[in-house]
DNA sequence: AAATAAGGGTTCAAATAATGAACCGACAAC
DNA sequence: GTTGTCGGTTCATTATTTGAACCCTTATTT
């Protein structure tokens, strides 16, 4: 093992429930010399990454990490590593697949990848998609803050087309469905003849910070396309909601009831 | 220096301005040879500190640094805690306000509101601040340790503007006004037209641990604004620092002289 | 109050891992 | 088709890392 993968293997012994560590415990657990140990720890302070308590002379994890943590964040948000999941979405699908942001409590579609085909559902970036009546929204609401919930389906729900679930109960109803299944399911509730299905992409509170979908032309889905869809855009929301977290989905999921 | 000192330093070269670069580019900048910082990048990247881009092959910072930074800010929750504060504050000011969290003796730039509208002070999160030059470094010296203060002033002080006092006399005497007044104010020492107050976060030992600023255009500033700001960055600042320890401001500001 | 144990920290010869000049293949510009 | 650039690799040389033994201080035990 290289010393540099020791080094981040010690930062790797702390947690939320052992957040703070003395330097021979460290070692022991590391399975490296004490000295060893020490000049690795030594290292990792000069740059931030642990720092040591004055007092108990105890070892945590440092403020270097809030910082490059924040770099990552501020300039790599969902796009860039969603990009390649939408691709690879709309390759596998031959359907559209779009991208969107939570803002404020609305959705904000963000990105878009088009087959290359004809007959198509055509979304456009920078639209905002109702709450109660696309996949993504429900997507959204299934992972969303319980305030945010209360607000969408509070004020009266707009009727898009004749299937647009205008009842804040039958809504809440497929709300339900979709933190079982994984996935949300549309059939024409915002524009006739689109059938769609979305994932929720959850940040590391635990909570949707964005949604991923794929639109279809309804006459191209059968029970069985949506299924393998709404799999495929789930398990795609749940890898890149992974890679933008560092941690597993499992993990942030939980972490909203827990 | 050490192996473990060259890898961190390599993830020192990525910042908001520059998110991505290329194996030669931080080759060049780190001042390491190409197969060494190769190395170092694929040890980093096996834990997750960086990630290539499969197309452009170029580097970015990881998934991994998000998970250490939240285990961090479990243990020390500077950042949750002064949020609420710092959108308070910016949404009262109107101006730009930043958190600086110190590490090692120096202060680094970790949050950042912005104001909406046009002229406003940028800072970058990620950005170390200059503590003889900053209103945010005189609020940290003003509660540094007694050795952090020596080194601080010790070395000779750059002039990064006609305004920045240089004299070590001059600036310790910036220093116990703010200890005085419990915030500080710099015109223009860093940079011409930008004007900031600000003061120090305490921790439990009763030393800084980090500071909070608001910086505006000097065009803004009248005397009686900057007096304004000054307050209400040092109760805001007061306020996160209680919260932070659960003990009264005075307790903690008590705690070094005893 | 002397003895013992346990933790943080240090030293230095020996062992091991890091280094970098040179090289490869791919691509782009001229 | 030559030249330059970039990502990536190799391997003999070189410098860093390693760890047993040590010191110091602070409890805990006898």
């Amino acid at each position: 093992m290289s010393t540099v993968g020791k080094a981040i293997s010690l930062l790797d012994l702390f947690s939320i429930d052992t957040p703070e560590l003395g330097l021979t415990e460290i070692a022991r657990r590391a399975g490296f010399d004490k000295a060893t140990t020490r000049r690795l720890l030594v290292s990792l302070a000069r740059h931030g990454f642990v720092e040591q308590d004055g007092e108990t002379r105890h070892y945590r994890l440092g403020a270097g990490l809030t910082r490059l943590a924040r770099i990552r964040e501020a300039r790599f948000p969902l796009l860039q590593t969603a990009l390649p999941y939408l691709r690879e979405l709309a390759a596998a699908t031959s359907e559209t697949v779009h991208l969107a942001e939570a803002v404020n409590g609305s959705l904000l579609t963000v990105l878009v990848e088009h087959p290359a085909r004809a007959n198509r559902v055509n979304v456009n970036v920078g639209e905002y998609l109702p709450l109660h009546s696309t996949a993504s929204g429900l997507a959204y609401l299934a992972h969303a803050r319980p305030e945010v919930v209360k607000e969408a389906l509070g004020s009266p729900l707009a009727a898009y087309t004749s299937h647009t679930l205008t009842e804040p109960g039958a809504v809440l109803k497929e709300v339900e469905a979709t933190r079982g299944r994984g996935y949300s399911v549309m059939d024409q509730g915002f524009e006739d003849g689109v059938f769609s299905v979305a994932a929720a992409i959850l940040g590391s509170g635990g909570y949707a910070i964005g949604t991923l979908a794929v639109a279809a032309p309804v006459v191209r889905t059968s029970k069985a396309a949506a299924a393998e869809r709404g799999k495929a855009v789930a398990a795609a929301a749940r890898e890149i909601s992974e890679r933008l977290n560092g941690e597993g989905f499992n993990a942030l999921r939980g972490r909203v009831s827990a």
